[in-house]
DNA sequence: CGAGCGACTATACGCCGTGAAGTTTCTATA
DNA sequence: TATAGAAACTTCACGGCGTATAGTCGCTCG
């Protein structure tokens, strides 16, 4: 067989890249129903079973670009927050958010494919489409947790009984090293903002809080403030020590 | 034309709910990309196209459902809030969640209908497919909104500025005359409560908090609880006055 | 009784995913 | 360098989809 830097498997790479890349500019133009194997063929100048070669079947296809959206997604909000003041951890919070939510404003067709019924008929393969981003996405709001959890935790009164044995591992393997000292009920504070933001988008992206208001953004900056506030930190770095509550 | 009573009108109505039925019941069997007219018309023993005889097109027929399926919702969460007793607060929103979620969790195909990316190429109707539904089930969380407020008011320090023009005139309609006390910033506090609960439901739904965790029915738990507390309302009636904070 | 209308069928078109089989083109080896 | 084989791609085919058009049957009413 060739070795790495072969011809053939240049061309295929090429190849594979470009289907991939009709493939997001289809989405974008004209949803996730307008990702089919036949409209990627027309545009690259292939047959529609040409497409075989490269993905087993079009769940293949859809299961790698739900992959690649989400990990954009996922660097998209990482950069934001990590570009926040590490000694601001509301700041950090509000960058997260908003970053979030841009992304899924800019690429609500991404947001579908990541978030929704993707396409007609679609199964995702076991353990989810893309468990590696979905996991980073956690990880990155468990770091928001972490830095706030001084301050979160005085407000969650000692009735959770969260154990590590609630999470799925493969989360657990990437924040437990990181944040050694967030507990259980942590990663579950995560989850819950997770939660919090995603419902709002959700509801945006969809068009659901169009029929009940006018302005989204206002209620998501709402959101936001009373979020870093219900955490015990205030906006913009004004916040009072873990000592004084 | 024959009266309302005619024979030719009722038997309209019987096919057109016996197509609405077998629709539902192919979207529970096989989720909503399952709504077929053809597969629709082959369990009634009809042609495909006999169907253009009771909705224009196959989108008008989703439509359709779409307000069934949200009214259907909507019913049984008001029945359940409604059903706890007025002086509990707490209680009855978190009957309200409970309802909410467990509706979901009973009919994972008919949240996807209402809210999410219902079916291949499916373009609601301007106003969203169901307005009512989606304003009766606001509607209910602003009553949960309505009776916390005296205590919630104090949480939302004065920085909100949401005002009535923010909000949709159809939500408004039902709202302000229902809950003359309920100012704008209350009517985003019940919207913003709203987005928290979807959010994790639809996460729970669509399969992504699976990834993440084991037993997803203990963050909701946390969540109501958290969430009933931030309100100022402490669960199982004992909360204080709000006059004592 | 007969005209008209409503309910329904038949046929057809262009989409879709995908399987089977055939063809071309490149590559690795004898 | 000749050649066997693999890889890339096409052609043809099938069944499913929404839906447009035209035609058919039977009930109902003047």
């Amino acid at each position: 067989m060739a070795g790495t830097g072969g011809r053939r498997e240049r061309l295929r790479a090429e190849t594979t890249a470009e289907i991939k890349q009709v493939a997001l500019e289809l989405m974008a133009s004209g949803g996730p129903d307008a990702i089919t194997l036949r409209a990627i063929a027309r545009e690259i100048g292939m047959t529609a079973n040409a497409i075989y070669g490269y993905f087993a079947t079009r769940d293949d296809l859809i299961t790698t670009l739900i992959n690649e959206v989400y990990t954009a997604l996922a660097d998209t909000v990482d950069t934001a927050w990590q570009n926040a003041p590490v000694d601001d951890p509301a700041g950090r919070i509000q960058a997260w958010a908003q970053a979030f939510r841009g992304w899924a404003l800019a690429n609500p067709e991404g947001f579908r494919l990541v978030y929704g019924d993707p396409v007609p008929g679609y199964q995702a393969p076991a353990g989810g489409p893309a468990p590696d981003a979905a996991h980073r996405v956690c990880t990155g709001i468990a770091a928001l947790a972490d830095a706030a959890w001084p301050y979160a935790e005085r407000r969650l009164p000692a009735h959770s009984d969260f154990q590590w044995s609630d999470f799925d591992d493969g989360l657990l393997a990437k924040v437990r090293p990181a944040f050694p000292d967030l507990p259980p009920a942590g990663v579950a504070l995560a989850l819950r903002i997770w939660g919090h933001l995603h419902g709002l988008v959700s509801l945006e992206i969809y068009g659901h809080l169009r029929t009940q208001m006018i302005d989204a953004d206002k209620l998501f900056q709402e959101e936001i403030v009373q979020l870093v506030r219900s955490l015990g930190i205030e906006p913009e770095g004004r916040r009072p020590s873990p000592a004084s509550g």
